[in-house]
DNA sequence: CGAGTTTGACCGGCGC
DNA sequence: GCGCCGGTCAAACTCG
C-alpha cells in the first residue's frame, strides 16, 4: 500500500551518541522520537539516523541480542535486530504486494515502566507471552492515519528493570507532542549498531 | 460516544 | 506433515 519513505536512512555514519552517565535517574522520558528529517530540528543529532538497515547481529543468541550488559548505569541501548522482519498476514491483501522487509531497531530501557512515551500515539493491538520470558510482549501501532509504524515492548525476564522496545518502520508524519526532552534522552542513550 | 485496551482465535513460517 | 510459536485480527469491553 503505502511506501513508507524509507527513514531511517543509513547515513552511513554510526552515530552513536554516548554520553556517560552524569545523573542516573532511570526511568525519566517523556519523549523519544524517530524522525529522521521531518521536522525535527534538534540541534546536534539528527535523531536515530545512522541506523543501518542490513546486518545481522553476531551474537548467537537468538532475536535480539541485548549489548550493554549493565557496566555501569547506561539507561538505554539500542541494538539491530536481526533477522526476520517482514510484513505479516496478508490474508486478505491482494497480491499486488510483496512482501515488504522493514528493518527493525530495538531499544533497551531502563525503566519502571512499559510504555516510553515517544510522542506518537499507539494503539495497542496485540499481547502474547514470550517463551523464555515471564512477562508478556504487548504489540502497538501508531493510530496515525497510513502510519503503519508499530512497536514491541517486552520486559526482560532476566532484568525486569530492563524494558526492550523494538520499533519497526518509519514515522510519516510529524510527531505529536513535544519533544523538547528528548535531547535529554539521547543524551542518555547508547546507540549501537552493527555490532 | 469515540478512542484505546483486552483477549482468545487465527494465520503463517519454521523446525523437527 | 505436524506442531510450536510469534504476530495479527477483531469483537467485546473499558475509560474519559
Amino acid at each position: 500500500m503505502e511506501n513508507y519513505p524509507t527513514l531511517f536512512l543509513a547515513s552511513s555514519t554510526v552515530s552513536s551518541t554516548m554520553v556517560n552517565s552524569n545523573n542516573n535517574n532511570t526511568s525519566s522520558y517523556s519523549g523519544l522520537m524517530f524522525q529522521g528529517n521531518n521536522n525535527n530540528n534538534n540541534k546536534g543529532n539528527n535523531g536515530f539516523l545512522g541506523l543501518m538497515s542490513e546486518m545481522e547481529v553476531p551474537s548467537g543468541g537468538g532475536g535480539l541480542s541485548i549489548m550493554n550488559n549493565n557496566s555501569n548505569n547506561n539507561d538505554m541501548s539500542m541494538s539491530k535486530i536481526s533477522g526476520q522482519n517482514e510484513e505479516k498476514y496478508s490474508g486478505k491483501k491482494k497480491g499486488s504486494e510483496k512482501k515488504i522487509k522493514k528493518p527493525r531497531y530495538a531499544f533497551q530501557t531502563r525503566s519502571q515502566v512499559d510504555i516510553l512515551d515517544d510522542g506518537y500515539r499507539w494503539r495497542k493491538y496485540g499481547q502474547k507471552a514470550v517463551k523464555n520470558n515471564k512477562f508478556p510482549r504487548s504489540y502497538y501501532r501508531c493510530t496515525h492515519q497510513g502510519c503503519n509504524v508499530k512497536k514491541q515492548v517486552q520486559r526482560l525476564t532476566k532484568d525486569e528493570g530492563v524494558v526492550v522496545t523494538t520499533y519497526e518502520g518509519m514515522h510519516s508524519h510529524p510527531i505529536e507532542k513535544s519533544t523538547d526532552n528528548f535531547e535529554h534522552i539521547l543524551s542518555q542513550m547508547q546507540i549501537y549498531t552493527s555490532y
